[in-house]
DNA sequence: TACTTTTGCTTAAACGATTAAGCAAATATA
DNA sequence: TATATTTGCTTAATCGTTTAAGCAAAAGTA
């Protein structure tokens, strides 16, 4: 029968007192004596009082809803670091909306249309592969929302990213490919128009260099990263009148398909061929032989994106500047690359 | 300098008419003449004017937000789901709030407490591998909120459930496995207590005795279908004094820890011992050999589930019933289980 | 004693949109 | 012409919570 829930006013009857001391009651204001608010804690589960988040979100003007877009939520990378966000901001009442944009420059934009009309507090958001033009992102901060990169982000945005160096981890496992004696070494690496895969591939050539291994044009390809696609460029590079003696894969999923074609062909790994993902995904332990790779501290970054928002959200105003906290990766050396 | 967003008042303030009427006018209103609906139109543009969602959420009492559940996100399955999900909801209006139990009990109690307090209008939910206890799904009934279940569902609950013919699937693998010559048929299964696993041992239990076909303890084992403890039970079934000749998997990713065992202990697949597993998972085509799986209809599943919440959302009163949408899964035979 | 301060509340307005009720003008009907 | 209906709006209440302003009683201070 009783179809209403249980508001304020309810327990203010009860109580014979006015809504508005209930309210305070609730929050801890000091100008309620303590058996007031211990008189309303218990109507309040007497009654089982939920509050009505959409009538204090309108007044307050905060929804405590963030936004997070993600590509793609079937890989461990996004899954880990969603988990995380999801950790820290539900401690401090938030709750969060995930979209996937599918990689997809419409779907994205799409994804923000809908969140800020959800009225988000915030939005968290790693690119999709597509997305070149940033106008809808400029969207976001132009209502004076937080605006958190991270994985896949923008320096032109001028806001918060977090990620790790991705330039400094092609030196990373350039130097240990070379000090296994690798002299020939291939680079399967993402869209050059994403950030992130043009700082590894700026990487692969500058530690090349650097180690005064001769740059192979051949060697270089561009990839959409995805297990086929990585099956596909390995194919191309044993296709080659001079093979690699090693391949960088930018993506753990591209690395899996080329350690299939690789294992297909009865290639030794790492004897003739070493190989290398990026990304730590847990398959990469599980697979034979097991993948090295760059561990991209998922955890760690989806912590701090929530943070960085919840800083954001503390302060009154929105300054977005461009704050990049950039984290090391570490390399996690496996069979696939340890010739000894 | 204007950092309020414009509101229906300010649209009236500008034409010299009454907010009432610029309401009525957005929503069409047959009483509105057809110039003050075409002039509210056009200074709404101009102003660019939003409408604040909090504020009708409040009024009408629907938030537009349906809550999702899943245990991870970071299968293909459940990726795939939800975004037939959001694909169906979106277009109605609807926003999704996605939260991951993580497989845990506590995780799935308070992703339900916070999608409530949230205040979605519906919650589409697949169980956790823990949840036994089903108290705080009850509790989505008794607020009157449409709960719809896909995959992971449970009877008692006597809500609208999504799932494909999981008993029936067992037969139509067994079936396909005898067909190939194989007689001693090990099954590694989910956990009994879920109902889509419990149905997929009893369809294996029934199939076997349909083909007068021994049923060995041994051979059938419980498992949490995990890739590494996939691995395990793979390992475990070839330490048997009598090896099966094919193996049936509950998951493609426990599958995919099998494969790697046979593949390392140079076990030719099929002929040995066959393999089939379960989801279709776009690894299954991708690996050497492939894995024959059991394709379930993910698209299939999430759009019926948005559209089961639906048909709901239009009804004034919330009446559920036992309702299950049971979908045909297709075994794709692939090179794991063709022994010609 | 006469005042200031503190305590513990109440009143009322607001957040922005929706909607039942109502009213005057325009139009239709008898 | 008189009455009924339709059109095109307005007014005011409402959703449930928060909060600025205010007020009386109690407690503290000179």
């Amino acid at each position: 029968m009783n179809k209403k829930r249980t508001t304020i006013k309810d327990i203010a009857n009860v109580l014979n007192i006015s809504a508005a001391a209930v309210s305070k009651a609730m929050h801890g204001d000091s100008r309620i004596s303590t058996k007031t608010k211990e008189a309303v804690q218990r109507v309040a589960k007497e009654l089982n009082y939920q509050p009505n988040h959409l009538a204090s979100a309108l007044r307050s003007g905060k929804s405590h809803l963030v936004g997070v877009i993600i590509p793609k939520t079937n890989s461990n990378f996004f899954s880990s670091v969603i988990q995380n966000i999801e950790e820290v901001l539900n401690k401090e009442g938030y709750q969060i909306i995930i979209t996937q944009s599918n990689e997809s420059y419409q779907k994205e934009c799409d994804s923000i249309d809908a969140l800020l009309f959800t009225q988000v507090d915030g939005i968290i958001a790693s690119m999709a592969n597509e997305t070149v033009d940033l106008q809808h992102y400029q969207k976001i901060k132009s209502k004076g929302i937080p605006l958190i990169l991270f994985d896949r982000g923008e320096n032109d945005l001028n806001v918060d990213y977090i990620g790790i160096d991705d330039y400094n981890s092609s030196h990373v496992i350039v130097e240990h490919l070379v000090q296994q004696g690798c002299s020939r070494i291939a680079h399967i690496g993402g869209y050059k128009h994403t950030r992130i895969y043009n700082n590894r591939i700026r990487g692969y050539i500058d530690a090349l260099k650097k180690h005064q291994l001769p740059l192979d044009d051949e060697l270089l390809i561009e990839s959409s990263l995805t297990i086929e696609d990585g099956r596909n460029k390995m194919l191309q590079l044993l296709s080659l009148k001079q093979r690699p003696d090693a391949v960088y894969v930018a993506s753990d999923y591209a690395a899996l398909g080329a350690l299939q074609v690789l294992n297909e062909n009865l290639i030794k790994i790492p004897d003739e061929i070493a190989l290398i993902g990026f990304g730590n995904e847990p398959f990469t332990d599980m697979v034979a032989p097991k993948i090295s790779s760059m561990n991209q501290h998922s955890a760690e970054i989806g912590k701090l994106a929530a943070l960085t928002f919840l800083n954001h959200a503390k302060k009154k105003t929105v300054l977005q500047t461009l704050n990049k906290q950039i984290l090391e990766a570490k390399l996690i050396i496996r069979d696939s690359s340890k010739k000894k």
